[in-house]
DNA sequence: ATAATTGCAAAGTCTTTGCAGTTTG
DNA sequence: CAAACTGCAAAGACTTTGCAATTAT
């Protein structure tokens, strides 16, 4: 129920900033909302809708992410190597990759209180914590490799 | 003095691994010993030794960067867009980048202690600080903007 | 000598852009 | 109908790979 109102709202969203809904658009963002982790690459989404949409072309997923970003729905960051992770904001957690095997973990935005704190007042830099990528290793790679 | 001793240490450490060391590496390894922020992307390095160098290839650069990283003298870390950005190991920081200017801030390692506690008991993560990314906005952009 | 390195060119991955045709509001 | 979206193809940024010629040890 909250999903389908979710997709919704973005799309309504989307025609109030002049956008229009298309049957596209309207499925890149069902897939992202209802992408397994919450976090999805432009490719992995692309070769997603193709199943259903033989001919989408990656330029028209870009550029609806591009749309979504705009209007302040979506956001993406780089984790490490490879192709950026799109997710939608207010999901307030940080990832951390391990460099490893690739593995990703949501960080919950409350263990940045310190760094947060430290950031500001040393260098006045305030922290994005929903971009920020950690990298290091995950469990399974700490116990497996040494 | 320092730095002619670490250039040094870098090609012998090279040279002990089986790799040699050519006037080509030897440059590389310098610039990036001499490079302002102790930071510096592939690209950046390659045109910067193409003025000396006027037929360095990049990938040469990106295969000497490769050797380094191997040797474990050397690392790279992805700071948002573009490029990757080298860095020699042992200098605990990490980097906050600011997503409006792009601008660079080093974080020294003992901001991260909240952080690498939690997410090694929470999770049994352990984060590696010179490879951590983190976004947000610098001073000058958060006075300007808004 | 022989194994590593080099330059060049081609290819690979992820993303952006230009354009003519189609669709939405 | 006008403005926005679409697919396609081409280009762009960054990086990797194959190969024959060169060079360090």
């Amino acid at each position: 129920m909250r999903t389908i109102n979710r997709l919704d709202q973005v799309l309504e969203l989307l025609r109030r900033h002049g956008g229009r809904v298309t049957t596209t658009r309207r499925a890149v963002v069902r897939a992202i909302l209802e992408s397994p982790e919450h976090h999805i690459t432009a490719i992995a989404l692309t070769d997603q809708l193709r199943l259903t949409h033989p001919d989408l072309a990656p330029s028209t997923v870009y550029r609806t992410l591009d749309a979504l970003c705009e209007i302040g729905v979506l956001e993406h960051t780089h984790l490490g190597h490879g192709a950026a992770v799109f997710h939608m904001t207010g999901e307030r957690h940080a990832h951390a990759v391990c460099h490893v095997c690739g593995a990703v973990v949501q960080v919950p935005d409350h263990h940045f209180g310190e760094l947060r704190r430290d950031l500001a007042a040393e260098f006045g830099f305030e922290i994005a914590p929903e971009h920020v990528a950690l990298s290091g290793r995950c469990v399974r790679c700490r116990t497996t490799e040494s």
